[in-house]
RNA sequence: GCGGGUGUGGCGGAAUGGUAGACGCGAGGGUCUCAAACACCCUUUCCGCAAGGAGUGCCGGUUCGAGUCCGGCCACCCGCACCA
């Protein structure tokens, strides 16, 4: 997921591009062809109000902050292809996202309609219902008001269903935003079918209700409708009293406060429904403040046996037969109804009975039952068994300035005009004062190549599209140089707005499997595309992005506390600048480092920082560089590192054959226990075991050929996690070009078992005791070692063990 | 109310059913120094001088063995919500 260009990098942006940046360089390593591109999210509010206050112009705001916000990312490292990068108000990307937007229109995905909208009466625009926070504009705070305007939606409740099974596929998402999606569908399993209407107005002789509790038809004791149901309005134009309370129903407020104190407001219309199984028992018809057109058919049928809420309407009325359960008793709904608020369910075996006994007849509970009561009713012609989605159409019209305009001209004669050419449609105006949301001094955008009979008649739409479209381009975006049909991608962003994600399934279809990892791109016969050329390749992966025939000498270019030069020789004591011969105070040398390189010391620290802790904030600030200089080395494996690889004249010593065989196999341990972690992300880990390895080589006796190989090895498993010094490393290893594009070491598998193993024992679960035995001893062997231990004897006090469990290579357990 | 997630030292966090607390941070002690800084070494779950004992939110179960699996609770976080 891209970042808006506030204007700043956080730490939140450090942590995500640089877990993304390890694993696209551990695959690059691993052979992958590896797309790693960079774009911003660059349409949006901020930026108009930006404009609004200082009267400049919305674009320049944002690419100022792009540049600012490139340049604070670069000193990372991060191996991102910025020959690919792009920003979603560049009219090459959002000519692209108009185009998708014409061939939605052509597939009739989206499509105008009247809607009623939440408008923001401050920012002057239309908002999405996850956009309205207590009734208020996420952004403005400004209560919102209720608007019919014409809009431009998108047809996604069509695909519901594909998008919520498609759901149990994304095994490697994180199961809370998939069951926040679940929650955003919303599947229910009920039963549509009608009351008749007696006496009712003309054009209505029958109601339409939904239920997803079909088994408790037999305790309904009214009907229910919206105050915007057909019905309801029709009575409203009728009767003065039906238009008083529809009215007063209306206008109880929108915030959460509101809602929960709202009384539940009921108008009795006098009107009687007949129930489908029995027409002559008769049900009165209300109007409710608290049913919603939106759900359902804005008509319910309320039971206060079994539902809180008609319980908490109309209590008092008591089930419309003797013989129905009573009220008396509250429990959980069963799982296949688990949206509903807590209804009556009987315990275990006894199963509601009503009189026609079309319901739980048998045992029947939960989902079985509803679906027995469904098929009764069907069976009996009463209504179908019916799909419910929460999903609605998305609606995608924003009236903003600053954003993709929607790619049609209005025309009197000729209707709505799709404008496709080439090249963006009519784009923002180049030069614009904006005083009011929407409202630039000079709106005429340019007409473009739209041919119609009467041009003068035509207006091009003012509607930008809501930013959730840009997010699906961004997906395909960026493959648009190596074109594609199989990307296999992932995408990887905070969790803030965890429905993006649904959106963009519906649009791609297939969009990220992992919601974490690489695009791998293939060209239209399903082969990779060839590799880029070294030269990117370099540019990119270098942390500093210079070509490899750039490398600064590392001793210049490093921060003191960070310089390899460390290892080798000793940096001569500063003197102070009064010739005097103490070493100089460590501030003024940190001052001196401020100055030149203390942008990538600052990187390093937070590329590590990221990957290790990643929930934590910055360091607190207080301490100053003194302490950012010190974490600073203790971040890196590499000092500890240096200081083993010291000359102390190990290469003249004979080398021993065991110190170099424990050397390699340690040596392909940290690379089997690397290559594991950063494959599961286990970044942490990861970084620990380099930590081990560096001190095990630091400490080694080994001669210098083996530990040179561990040190080189050593660069390589650093390398995705910290380029910066891993490259230095590697030079001064002297290592050919970049470590960057170098293979990704591999464990032999032989050197991963050690001879001899050290097993604890333990008496009856604890602890008590380890012996060191070979590897393949024997288990009768190991188990008479084992019974031999001081602590075991102790404990059997002379008596025989009742069981040993040997298990090989791991364990011993005595029990007594 | 419904749904989901998470509970492990002072902190971030490790542990295919097999030595709980890797690694890091912080803290304490030490070496070096006139003194600092840097660097290096040691200690750091709790109780205990020690031997030893207890310990992964709580209660129970399965197992030779449970942080891990099962059942029941509790707490916190997140999401949804007059959804019929």
């Amino acid at each position: 997921m891209f970042p808006y260009p506030s204007g700043r990098i956080h730490m939140g942006h450090v942590r995500n591009y640089t877990m993304g940046d390890v694993v696209a360089r551990y695959k690059l390593a691993t052979g992958h062809n590896v797309l790693h591109p960079m774009g911003w999210d660059a349409f949006g509010m901020p930026a108009e109000n930006a404009a609004m206050a200082s009267g400049g112009h919305p674009k320049d705001w944002t690419y100022g902050n792009i540049e600012t916000m490139r340049a604070q990312m670069k000193p990372l490292g991060l191996s991102i292809d910025w020959s690919r990068e792009f920003a979603t108000c560049d009219p090459e990307y959002y000519g692209q996202q108009q185009a998708l937007f014409l061939d939605f229109l052509d597939k009739g995905l989206v499509y105008r309609k009247n809607a009623v909208v939440n408008w923001d009466p401050v920012d002057m625009t239309v908002l999405a219902n996850e956009q309205v926070e207590d009734g208020r504009g996420w952004r403005s705070g400004a209560e919102v008001e209720r608007r019919e305007l014409t809009q431009w939606f998108f047809r996604i409740s069509d695909f519901a269903e594909e998008l919520l099974d498609a759901l149990d596929t994304l095994d490697n998402w994180p199961a809370k935003v998939r069951t926040m999606q679940e929650n955003w569908i919303g599947r229910s399993r009920g039963l549509q079918f009608a009351f008749g209407l007696n006496d009712g107005p003309e054009g209505h002789d029958r109601i339409e209700v939904y239920t997803t509790r079909p088994d408790t038809m037999m305790g309904a004791s009214f009907i229910g409708l919206s105050p915007d149901h057909p019905l309801a309005k029709t009575l409203e134009r009728e009767r003065e009293d039906v238009a008083a309370f529809c009215a007063e129903a209306r206008r109880g407020g929108t915030t959460e406060e509101a809602l929960e104190k709202a009384e539940k407001l009921g108008f009795d219309t006098g009107l009687t429904a007949r129930h489908p199984f029995d027409t002559a028992w008769e049900l009165p018809v209300y109007i409710a403040n608290f049913i919603l057109m939106d759900y359902g058919t804005g008509a319910i049928y309320g039971v206060p046996a079994h539902d809180q809420r008609d319980h908490g309407f109309r209590g008092e009325i008591r089930p419309a037969d003797p013989r129905h359960v009573p009220a008396a008793r509250w429990a959980r709904a069963p799982a296949s109804c688990s949206r509903k608020r807590p209804a009556y369910v009987p315990p275990k075996p006894e199963t509601v009975r009503y009189v026609r006994g079309f319901a739980g007849d048998e045992a029947q509970t939960g989902a079985q039952a509803i679906e027995a009561a469904i098929d009764f009713c069907e069976a009996n012609g009463v209504g179908q068994g019916v799909t419910k989605f929460r999903l609605r159409d998305w609606g995608l019209s924003r009236q903003r300035y600053w954003g993709c305009p929607i790619p049609v001209v209005h025309c009197d004669t000729c209707g709505v005009v799709p404008e496709r050419q080439g090249k963006p449609a009519h784009p923002p105006a180049r030069r614009c004062q904006l005083r009011r949301p929407r409202q630039p001094a000079r709106p005429a955008p340019d007409m473009g190549a739209v041919r119609l009979p009467a041009l003068r008649q035509a207006r091009p739409a003012r509607d930008r599209h809501d930013g959730h479209l840009r997010g699906f381009v961004v997906v395909l975006r960026p493959l648009h140089r190596a074109p594609c049909r199989d990307a296999h991608g992932h995408g990887r962003g905070g969790l803030l707005d965890e429905r993006r994600p649904v959106y963009r399934r519906h649009r791609a279809r297939d969009p990220a499997p992992a919601l974490f990892a690489l695009l791998r791109p293939r060209d239209a016969d399903h082969r990779p595309p060839a590799r880029q050329g070294d030269r990117a390749v370099r540019r990119a992966l270098h942390p500093r992005h210079g070509d490899a025939r750039d490398l600064p000498d590392p001793r210049r270019e490093w921060p003191p506390g960070l310089s390899p030069a460390r290892g080798g020789e000793r940096r001569p004591p500063r003197r102070r600048h009064d010739g005097g011969d103490h070493p100089l105070r460590q501030d003024v040398e940190i001052q001196e480092e401020r100055g030149r390189s203390l942008d990538h010391h600052r990187a390093i620290r937070r590329r590590y920082r990221a990957l290790v802790r990643p929930e934590r904030q910055p360091a607190r600030a207080g301490r100053g560089m003194d302490r950012l200089r010190r974490r600073g080395r203790a971040s890196s494996p590499r000092p500890r590192l240096a200081a083993g690889l010291r000359d102390r004249g190990e290469r003249h010593r004979a080398e021993r054959p065991g110190r170099r065989g424990a050397q390699l196999r340690e040596m392909h341990k940290a690379i089997d226990e690397v290559t594991k972690g950063v494959d599961s992300f286990g970044f942490n880990a990861a970084i620990a075991r380099l930590y081990a390895f560096t001190a095990t080589l630091a400490k080694s006796q080994a001669g210098q050929g083996a530990k040179a190989e561990a040190a080189r090895t050593l660069a390589q498993l650093m390398a995705p996690m910290t380029p910066h010094l891993a490259e230095d490393l590697w030079a001064r290893l002297g290592g050919e070009g970049l470590i960057a594009t170098a293979p990704w070491p591999k464990a032999d598998p032989a050197m991963l078992i050690d001879e001899t193993v050290t097993l604890p024992i333990q008496i009856n679960g604890k602890r008590r005791a380890e012996i060191a035995v070979p590897r393949d001893m024997a288990k009768s062997e190991v188990e008479k070692i084992a019974l031999a231990q001081d602590a075991v004897q102790k404990a059997l006090e002379g008596a025989a063990p009742k069981k040993v469990i040997v298990v090989p290579g791991r364990i011993v357990n005595v029990v007594i």
